[in-house]
Order: C-alpha cells, then sequence, then structure tokens
DNA sequence: ATTCCCTTGATTTTT
DNA sequence: TCAAGGGAAT
C-alpha cells in the first residue's frame, strides 16, 4: 500500500489518506480524479480494514462505476471487489428495494419504467381526465412532476403549493400517477431515488440497519446529484459520518435535471468539520489548453476557489476555425483530421467531435463519410429505446409482473392477434366492472359472456404464452425466455416475411437482444435469472462499449462527453444560440459555460474550436452569430487557421473601431470584435436582406392582450429575438405561461 | 384493424 | 427539416 501511495501527489494522497469523518474532494479536470477515489477504495480495504461490504460508492454513470471496479481489481486483485456496493444511484437503490420494498406496499419484482414508459402513463391519465394535450402538453406535465419527485416533493405537499390552474391540474395528474404506478408495481426512475427516502422514513429499523452496515461512503460527481439524492446520501452517512463526496463545481451540467449545485456549494455548511481537498494539478492537458479553460470559467461568478495548473509543455495553439455553414463546417474538420493523421501520425481513435445537439451530428457525419474517415456516434438513439425492443422488454416485464397493465397493454396486439381498440376497451370495462384487472378477465375470457368469441382463442393463446414464459423463467435463464418468446411469437419470421429495410432493421436489433440475453445468461452463471436481466436492461443502457480496438473517430454531445479525454477534440458550433443555447437566461449561461469548460479540458494535446456564419435551422439557411464564448478565450492562445493569434485580432479590431466609428461597410467576415459589439450587431445585419419576414407578424408588446387559437386570451409577458426566429412569452388564464414563435403562433391583439 | 398520407408542430442536454 | 400523431381510406 505504501508503494501505492507514492504514486500519488501530496493533494490526492492527504485526499486518499483522509479515511474517516467527512471529506469534499473539488477534483478540477484532469486531477487524477478516478485514480483517488478508486486508490482510496483500495485503501480503506487495505490499511483501514474496511471489508469491501461496508463501502457504498455511488457514481453518475455506468462507465464510470464500471471503471472504478477495474481500476480496484487491478490494484487489490481478483475478487478483491466482491461484495463492494459500487453503481449508479439508481442501480445500488433498486437493488435496496428489492429487498425492502414490501414495506411500502410494492412486491420486489416491481417493473422499472423509462422516461418514455412514464410519459405514456400521464398522457392516459391526462386523456381520463379530459385534459387536451394542447393546452397542457405532456412534456410539460413530465417535466414538472419529474422535477418535483427530484426535490422530493410528494403529492400532497405538491397539491397544497399548487398556486395556479396548471399546477393544480399537475397536482391531480401527479397523485392519479403514483396510484397508477403503484397498482402496476411499478417504479419510474425517480422513484428509485425518492422510494429508499420513504422507506427509511417509514422504517428506521431499516435505514438503521443500512447505516451501520455502509460504514464507508463515497459519492462521485457530487455536483451533479438532486436534492433526493442528497437526503437519501445525508440520511445513511448520519451514522458514521464517513462520507466522501468528490466533484467539481465548474462541471455541473446536469442543473436542468434537477441538479441542485447548492449540494456541493454548501457541504461545508451541512458538515463544518469537514475536510476539503483540492486537486488542481492537471495530468491531462497541455498548457494552452488549460489557460484556455481557466480564461473561460473565471467568467463564472458561483463556484468554489481552484486554479488548475499543469506541470505538461505548452503545446500546440487551440484553433479557431470559421466555415460560411455547417457543411462547409465539417468539412474543414474533417480536412483537419486527414491532415493530423498525415503529418502528426495521429490515428483515428485519437479525435473526437463534441457538439451541443444531436442534430449537428448529421452533417459531420456526412462529411466523415465523403472523406472516408471511420466513426462511431456515443450515447445514440438508445438500443433499448427501439420500437421492437421495448415491445420485448414488455413482455418479459410482464411475465415477471402480472401487475404490469402498461406493458400488457403494449404487447396484447404484438405480433397482432386482432385484438384492436374496441376489443381492449371492452376487456378494459368488463376488468372496471367486475373490479379485477384487465389480465383476470383475460385469463378468465371465457367464462365472461360480455366477451366476444373471437377474442376467447387469441386470449387463451396469450395466457398459455405468458404462463409457459413465466415457467422457464423459474427454472431456465433469460437468454431461455427470450428465446422461447422468440420462437413462440414467430417475431424474427413476421419481420422477415416484410423484407422492407425498416424490417430488416427490426430483425437485426431482435437478433442483437437475443444474444445480449446469450451474454447476460453465459456471463452471469451465478445470477442469470429473468430478473437480473431485466433489471440490467432498465438500467444499464449503455450500448456503447468504449472498445479500444476500433480505431475510429468519436462523435457525441458534450454531455456524453464528461468523463473522458481525447489526444485531439474539436468543439464545433460555437454559435450564440447553439452554445449557448439560451444566452438569454443568466442562470443557463453560467450552466452553458460550464459545459464550453467541460468540452475544452477534455483535450489532451490539441483542441479545435470551430463555428459557421449560418447554419439551416428550422428548415431554412439562417445567419448566425460567433458564440460570446469564442470572445472570452483567452487570446494569447487561440489561432485562426492562417496563423493569426486571436489577442493581435482583436487588437486591431478595436482600433479600426476607433477610427471608422458608424462605418460597418468594411466589415470583414471574421469578426473578432470584442462580445459586446458582436452582440448589439445582428440587427444591422439581418435587417436589410430580409425585411419580409417581420411585418407578417403583428407588432407585439409586452402587456399587450392577445387571442390565441387553442389557448384563448393571454397576456404577453416577454419578447425576445427578432424575425422569422422571434418569440413571445404570453401568460394564458387557461393555459398558463408558454413560449410561442410568433410566426407559427397566430396571435390576435385584442383590447 | 391497419395502413398510409398529410398536417401540424417543435425544435437540448439523459442517469 | 423532420418526426409524430391524427384522420381517412381500404
Amino acid at each position: 500500500m505504501n508503494d501505492l501511495l507514492n504514486e500519488l501527489n501530496e493533494a490526492q494522497r492527504v485526499a486518499v489518506e483522509s479515511a474517516k469523518g467527512p471529506v469534499m474532494i473539488i477534483a478540477g479536470a484532469g486531477s487524477g480524479k478516478t485514480r483517488v477515489i478508486t486508490y482510496r477504495t483500495a485503501y480503506l480495504i487495505h490499511s483501514v480494514g474496511a471489508s469491501p461490504h461496508q463501502i457504498l460508492a455511488l457514481t453518475f454513470t455506468n462507465r464510470a462505476a464500471a471503471e472504478m471496479r477495474e481500476r480496484i481489481e487491478t490494484l487489490l486483485g481478483n475478487g478483491s471487489t466482491d461484495g463492494l456496493w459500487i453503481g449508479t444511484f439508481h442501480a445500488n437503490f433498486a437493488r435496496l428495494l428489492r429487498q425492502h420494498i414490501s414495506a411500502l406496499g410494492f412486491t420486489s419484482n416491481f417493473s422499472i419504467y423509462d422516461a418514455e414508459d412514464s410519459q405514456r402513463v400521464m398522457k392516459d391519465i391526462m386523456t381520463e381526465l379530459g385534459l387536451n394535450a394542447q393546452t397542457l402538453s405532456p412534456n410539460t406535465v413530465q417535466s414538472k412532476i419529474s422535477a418535483a419527485k427530484n426535490k422530493f416533493i410528494l403529492p400532497a405537499e405538491f397539491e397544497q403549493t399548487a398556486r395556479d390552474y396548471v399546477d393544480e391540474k399537475i397536482a391531480h395528474i401527479y397523485r392519479r400517477y403514483a396510484e397508477r404506478l403503484r397498482k402496476n408495481n411499478a417504479l419510474d426512475f425517480d422513484d428509485l431515488l425518492i422510494k429508499p427516502i420513504e422507506l427509511f422514513l417509514q422504517r428506521p429499523d431499516i435505514l438503521e440497519f443500512y447505516q451501520s452496515r455502509f460504514a464507508y461512503l463515497m459519492i462521485d460527481e457530487y455536483q451533479d446529484t438532486n436534492r433526493a439524492q442528497y437526503l437519501v446520501s445525508k440520511m445513511l452517512a448520519a451514522k458514521h459520518r464517513n462520507i466522501c463526496v468528490v466533484g467539481d463545481d465548474a462541471q455541473s451540467i446536469y442543473s436542468w435535471r434537477g441538479a441542485d449545485i447548492s449540494n456541493i456549494l454548501g457541504f461545508q455548511q451541512d458538515y463544518p468539520d469537514a475536510v476539503t481537498v483540492r486537486l488542481e494539478e492537471n495530468y491531462r492537458s497541455t498548457k494552452v489548453i488549460l489557460k484556455a479553460a481557466n480564461s473561460i470559467i473565471k467568467r463564472n461568478r458561483e463556484q468554489l476557489e481552484k486554479k488548475l495548473f499543469t506541470q505538461n509543455e505548452t503545446g500546440e495553439p487551440i484553433t479557431l476555425m470559421v466555415a460560411d455553414d455547417e457543411r462547409r463546417e465539417a468539412d474543414k474538420i474533417s480536412f483537419a483530421i486527414r491532415n493530423l493523421k498525415v503529418t502528426k501520425g495521429f490515428s483515428n481513435r485519437d479525435f473526437a467531435i463534441f457538439y451541443r445537439t444531436n442534430a449537428q451530428s448529421r452533417a459531420i457525419e456526412d462529411a466523415l463519410r465523403a472523406n472516408a474517415i471511420p466513426y462511431k456516434i456515443f450515447g445514440n438513439i438508445s438500443f433499448y429505446k427501439r420500437k421492437e425492443i421495448k415491445d420485448v422488454v414488455a413482455y418479459l416485464r410482464f411475465a415477471l409482473n402480472e401487475q404490469d397493465e402498461e406493458s400488457l397493454l403494449r404487447i396484447i396486439n404484438v405480433p397482432t392477434r386482432g385484438i384492436g381498440e374496441t376489443s381492449l376497451d371492452k376487456l378494459r370495462q368488463l376488468a372496471a366492472s367486475e373490479g379485477v384487472s384487465i389480465y383476470d378477465v383475460m385469463k378468465r375470457a371465457a367464462m365472461y359472456p360480455d366477451v366476444p368469441v373471437r377474442l376467447i382463442s387469441p386470449l387463451g393463446e396469450f395466457r398459455m404464452l405468458i404462463e409457459s414464459m413465466q415457467e422457464t423463467a423459474k427454472k431456465y435463464s433469460a437468454y431461455q425466455v427470450v428465446a422461447e418468446l422468440y420462437e413462440k411469437t414467430r417475431l424474427l419470421e413476421l419481420l422477415k416475411q416484410e423484407n422492407t429495410s425498416e424490417a430488416n432493421a427490426r430483425y437485426d436489433n431482435l437478433q442483437e437482444f437475443l444474444s445480449l440475453a446469450k451474454s447476460f445468461s453465459d456471463q452471469n452463471e451465478g445470477d442469470d435469472s429473468l430478473k437480473t436481466f431485466l433489471e440490467n436492461v432498465s438500467l444499464v443502457n449503455e450500448t456503447e462499449d468504449k472498445d479500444e480496438s476500433d480505431n475510429k473517430v468519436s462523435l457525441m454531445t458534450i454531455h456524453s462527453a464528461k468523463g473522458l479525454e481525447f489526444p485531439v477534440v474539436f468543439v464545433s458550433g460555437l454559435e450564440e444560440k447553439l452554445f449557448p443555447l439560451n444566452p438569454d437566461d443568466a442562470k443557463d449561461l453560467e450552466e452553458e459555460r460550464r459545459l464550453f469548460y467541460v468540452a475544452v479540458t477534455r483535450a489532451r494535446q490539441k483542441l479545435h474550436v470551430t463555428y459557421a456564419k449560418s447554419r439551416y435551422r428550422f428548415g431554412n439557411l439562417q445567419p448566425t452569430l460567433k458564440s460570446r464564448f469564442i470572445d472570452e478565450l483567452d487570446g494569447d492562445v487561440v489561432q485562426t487557421e492562417s496563423g493569426q493569434f486571436l489577442r493581435d485580432l482583436r487588437a486591431a479590431e478595436k482600433e479600426k473601431k476607433r477610427i471608422v466609428r458608424d462605418d460597418y461597410s468594411q466589415e470583414t467576415y471574421e469578426d473578432f470584435s470584442e462580445f459586446s459589439d458582436n452582440w448589439k450587431r445582428p440587427e444591422r445585419k439581418s435587417a436589410s436582406p430580409k425585411p419580409s419576414t417581420l411585418p407578417t407578424s403583428p407588432a407585439l408588446s409586452i402587456g399587450m392582450k392577445v387571442q390565441h387559437k387553442i389557448f384563448g386570451s393571454g397576456k404577453v409577458i416577454a419578447l425576445q429575438g427578432v424575425g422569422d426566429d422571434a418569440k413571445v412569452r404570453v401568460f394564458f388564464k387557461t393555459a398558463g405561461e408558454k413560449t410561442l414563435v410568433v410566426k407559427y403562433a397566430n396571435l390576435t391583439p385584442y383590447n
């Protein structure tokens, strides 16, 4: 162990050796955070004498958990992590709930609903309540309910605090939603975090058990925890107070998902005796890249003090690339990659291209393909979100959990069995009037005279299929169950018959799922049960194997880049309203800035920042504005393609402005003026080429009363943007606040 | 009951 | 631009 400690720097060593009491490790980008966590765990086991099963390590991603487990095993030997609870909040608490959830009126075979499943339930409830999806969008409902759950606000409290019409409706939906999930014996993603809290509140004995057991608590990415996660970790740590949180407030990028940065900012208040360790030496990047990173993050107000430094070499300047449009931008990136491969000997796997929104990947993909550069996309539309896969999963879920009506409804007519909307309504009504579940009615279909005769046989077959799968699940592996399902439903044959490209893709996906089940069953001989398999499917939907062996360029959103590093990085789309996506909101802006910080600090040796002067948006080519983030970069370390430093260009621009004053006729394409000028200029620019778009929208002003086709009457509370892009925020009496695109909203002013 | 076409409407990030 | 949902046709 002493040898291990010698591999650490001073701060890292302090972090590792602070085994007892509350500890906060502020780990700057590239400062060896993972190394510290793994060494600390090894230290706990090896030197402090903790048993692995006394340690609970919570991570944000499965990837991080897997990496840590692997590295601990490397340090301490195979099998050393047996009994160690290391994984995401969701995975660990799902495991805990499987043990104890009967205390909350669920059974241990509960289903886990993803966001899509839960939105289906909400939509269904809205229909039941006669709520128009037009006035109240299911998206809003879902995000509000989820936000409430993340803050551990239960339906009762939500109802009490509901102020306006919309919130009252949502409160109503929330209550029903909770009831429905209970009836279905299902938990959604947020429940995995808040049910443990409810459990602990109701059953102090169970809390006490885990408090005693988990003598050591470690939480990674603490800046991205939400209130529920905060509460549950506080509860668990209350007894031993050996809580170690690791994070970097500068890399907090999930506030939109309920992450609460004050968790990390307030750790000292929660634990006044906490030891704080700052890891500020960066081992990843060049001095140039760190200088750029520091110049970005210093613009943010709310942050813990820290300053990254490195002993690495100075490195290449950052290259700023400007293109006419997104296709040219993608071309330039491709060209740069080809060039670097030839001149500097990089290979494909050394490159990563980041973008703010998934939609941007398209142009880049096209260009890479055209240039014969192999690539892979991370965090793509998840395999498990595909319809055919969700159908199969619904079968498996239902076989395990007959209460799961959501899944039942999904598969009842897959493949088609002639049980359509009308038949289903019949069954539903019957179930309601008899006070039993739909599946109960289906099971005893023949006994109900109201069930149409032609349904009897398909219902019987369905039932036999489910029962047979249940039998198989009891005795054999998950793979066997999936295989049986395929065989009996003839899903694959049916798709093969269709023989369209779409059907073939589905066919492949189903095959892929089968092999997944196979490899799961082969690899988990100890527990290859359907139940465990399904849990994996629900919580570990990372199909992205970061397989080092395939030598490809990586494409991903910046969010999914967190925790990774690449020798050469391209950050694309540095344009106002794209990155930062919503520059008007100060709070969002700080988070976008942190996102940019994350992007920049992924690079080891060479960074490129790119933007396009125009980009297709909403179907038409629109001029763009260079992102303010470019102006915020330290001019000493950024070069244009022609090799000029930004610092010099900015000075020249300033000088020119002083002489020419208001004459913008000589304006060059490359605009390196300071942000304040840059920001004001668009209206001048866009006013002359496209005046026609403005008159089409009625002149709106704040305070004006307007009429909307669907939402009725409302009052304008804010305006933003110009031309086709102009948006208006309106408060409607019945629908609450809405942001509408003026061009499409068709608002009629009235008095 | 299913399929296909057309309209509509919405544009972020995802454990 | 493009995806999804609704409605009409078969």
